[in-house]
RNA sequence: GCGCUUGUAGCUCAGCUGGAUAGAGCAUCGGCCUUCUAAGCCGAGGGUCACAGGUUCGACUCCUGUCAAGCGCACCA
């Protein structure tokens, strides 16, 4: 319908130069939009406003004249002028009446298109280390992440949905000694746990499940594990040379083997839980990426090999820089230590140049806003690499600040003390949550009130849309139960019954819905969806409140029948597209 | 100090590429169940869109500055 009106309106303006009121050089971009209120139509154009200053003219001068050389059509019932000058039209009803059996017809496919043309498209995120079980805050970038690519794939990209897997570096050498610790207790060493190591539960889980598989195998006595060891804080020495002196000491008692074998267990067990996690919660990966890969291929060395030949790598300090400060990055940065050892972000532009390699179009990485500084260097590392770094996109998304009630709850995977993503899953169930962490715009702060959310009461939008959804699932048993037929063929007929305020409303509401699902997806904009279900949530229960479905005539009856079963196709198609459930009673 | 993000009703947030009278939910107040689920509906009150300039026929929206909040400025990941 846009369309059709953009090219009438285009007609116009060219009778327009021909008659030599616009200059004939003019090429005005048409903008059609959609009336806010129903006084101004269903659309509107600025168009008039826009040409008045080239034009010379008052807008309301030239909107007479524009609509005077617009084409009559049948779907355009009158063309109206308003205010400073806008141009309204107005659609003959008949016309949006087709939308109900357009999406009887679509059902499940009704809002989906081929706009992305089967672009590839990767989006990567959550990428939580495997230190710890996900929690609340990675809820977000989860709920988001796999938001966006699901409706990039709604609206007909072709998306991979990847996890990139931080398996190896100094957090994963922490993990793996803290669970060699907590098992060395389990055979019955007695010592003081490093303040720096991984306290949480699931720590001393892995231990036991490894001393019940090996028994002592892995045992060494505590007098020699801490040996020699620079003290930890509390006994006033430093708690980083702590950690790192009993990793070395791990190594070097276990031997490459073993302290492998113990590495190993806790990655796998960790990512499994992850990964459940995250299935759980309606989110799954086409691929796990894992850094430790990228160190055992070569991938690193072909990438900063890429970087020295292209005369961006210089030496200094016995370390090697990245130049990226010549692309836009405030300071260079190191990508292999003076030690030898390659930096996390050495990882990354190898991993950035394997994505490129894969050839996406596009590349999406989503991550927590406290990265925001990391970005300049990525694309310096992306065009050192000789790519163009308009294939990046990052989407930033902030944290979730967490209260309980009143008082903020302060987290820590350290510590382990915090609220994971299961517990709230679990508490809310997962409709809710996904419900709530993309009701905002990801570059939001938001507020998380857990109190709020875990009460299953009321309050939580979803249910709203989800009994809108269940009211018109149960009119229809009510036909059942009054043993009453649907007549879809005669309610076709009769759809120009459907004049009350309501109905029209809802008509223009469904016929939305792609235009919809296109700009959320191409905007990186899950909540738009999630506002649209609510407002056509909200217009379907003043319908329900204020007329009856299931009445005498038959004629008025079926098409009502016919209006909140495309109501209750599209709810379904966008809660699904959200992956929350459709439920048929509440 | 520099950079990124944010600032809209008492609270939590929407506001589509600049458009017509800035909207929802919660909270407050008043109505609606002998009729398809009241987890609902109808109505009322509540706003200097942080502040000050600028661009424009038109600014919550774009630009500049100020203020405030969060985050980031490692040979950590």
């Amino acid at each position: 319908m846009k369309q059709k009106l953009e090219s009438l309106l285009l007609l116009a303006v060219n009778t327009l130069k021909e008659e030599a009121i616009l200059a004939s050089d003019l090429s005005p971009k048409i903008s059609i939009e959609r009336a806010r209120d129903q006084q101004y139509g269903d659309f509107a154009t600025n168009l008039a406003m826009m040409l008045a200053k080239p034009a010379k003219m008052n807008p309301r001068q030239l909107a007479e004249k524009l609509i005077a050389a617009i084409p009559s059509d049948d779907a355009v019932l009158k063309v109206e002028i308003a205010g400073p000058g806008f141009i309204n039209f107005f659609i003959d009803p008949n016309a949006q009446y087709q939308i109900i059996s357009h999406i009887h017809e679509q059902g499940a496919k009704y809002g989906l298109s081929d706009f992305g043309q089967g672009k590839k498209v990767q989006v990567e995120f959550v990428s939580a280390n495997p230190t710890g079980p996900l929690h609340v805050g990675h809820g977000r970038g989860a709920a988001y992440g796999s938001a966006v690519a699901d409706l990039l794939s709604a609206v007909g990209f072709e998306v991979e949905r990847e996890y990139y897997v931080n398996d190896a570096g100094r957090q994963m050498d922490i993990l793996a000694t803290s669970i060699w610790l907590r098992y060395l207790e389990e055979c019955g060493e007695v010592f003081t746990f490093p303040i720096n190591g991984y306290k949480g539960d699931y720590i001393r889980e892995i231990a036991v499940a490894i001393h019940k598989e090996s028994s002592n195998e892995y045992r060494h006595p505590q007098e020699l594990v801490f040996e020699d060891i620079h003290l930890d804080e509390p006994q006033g020495g430093d708690k980083e040379l702590h950690i790192d002196g009993l990793i070395d000491r791990a190594k070097t008692l276990l031997g490459k083997t073993l302290y492998r074998d113990i590495f190993q267990s806790g990655l796998d067990d960790i990512l499994s839980d992850i990964r459940q996690d995250l299935s759980e919660f309606g989110v799954d990966y086409q691929q796990w990426f894992s850094e430790r890969q990228l160190m055992d291929d070569g991938s690193i060395d072909e990438a900063l090999k890429r970087l020295r030949d292209a005369g961006h790598i210089y030496e200094k300090e016995g370390a090697l820089w990245f130049a990226s400060s010549e692309l836009g990055d405030e300071k260079d940065r190191v990508v292999v230590r003076d030690n030898g050892q390659s930096t996390y972000f050495a990882s990354d532009i190898a991993y950035h140049m394997n994505k490129l390699d894969r050839g996406f179009d596009q590349i999406i990485n989503i991550w927590g806003a406290d990265h925001h500084g990391y970005v300049p260097r990525v694309r310096a590392a992306m065009q050192a690499l000789g790519a163009d770094d308009k294939k990046l996109t990052v989407l930033l998304v902030q944290f979730a600040v967490l209260y309980r009630g009143e008082e903020r709850v302060q987290m820590s995977t350290r510590s382990g003390s915090f609220v994971t993503l299961r517990q709230l899953r679990q508490e809310t169930g997962a409709d809710a949550a996904r419900f709530f962490y993309v009701m905002r715009k990801s570059e939001q702060h938001m507020d998380f009130d857990l109190k709020l959310a875990t009460s299953k009461t009321n309050e939580n939008p979803v249910f709203y849309v989800q009994y809108a959804h269940a009211r018109i699932c149960s009119v229809l048993r009510q036909l059942d139960e009054k043993s009453l037929q649907r007549d879809s063929a005669l309610g076709h007929e009769n759809l120009a019954m459907l004049t009350e305020s309501q109905e029209v409303a809802l008509l223009s509401r469904l016929a939305r819905y792609p235009e919809i699902l296109e700009r959320a997806a191409t905007h990186y904009e899950p909540h738009q969806l999630i506002n649209y279900l609510r407002e056509l949530a909200a217009e379907f229960h003043s319908y329900y409140n204020a007329h009856q479905f299931i009445i005498e005539d038959a004629k008025l009856c079926n098409a009502r029948l016919n209006l909140i079963c495309a109501v209750k196709q599209v709810l379904s198609n966008g809660l699904k597209l959200l992956k929350i459930s459709t439920p048929e009673t509440m």
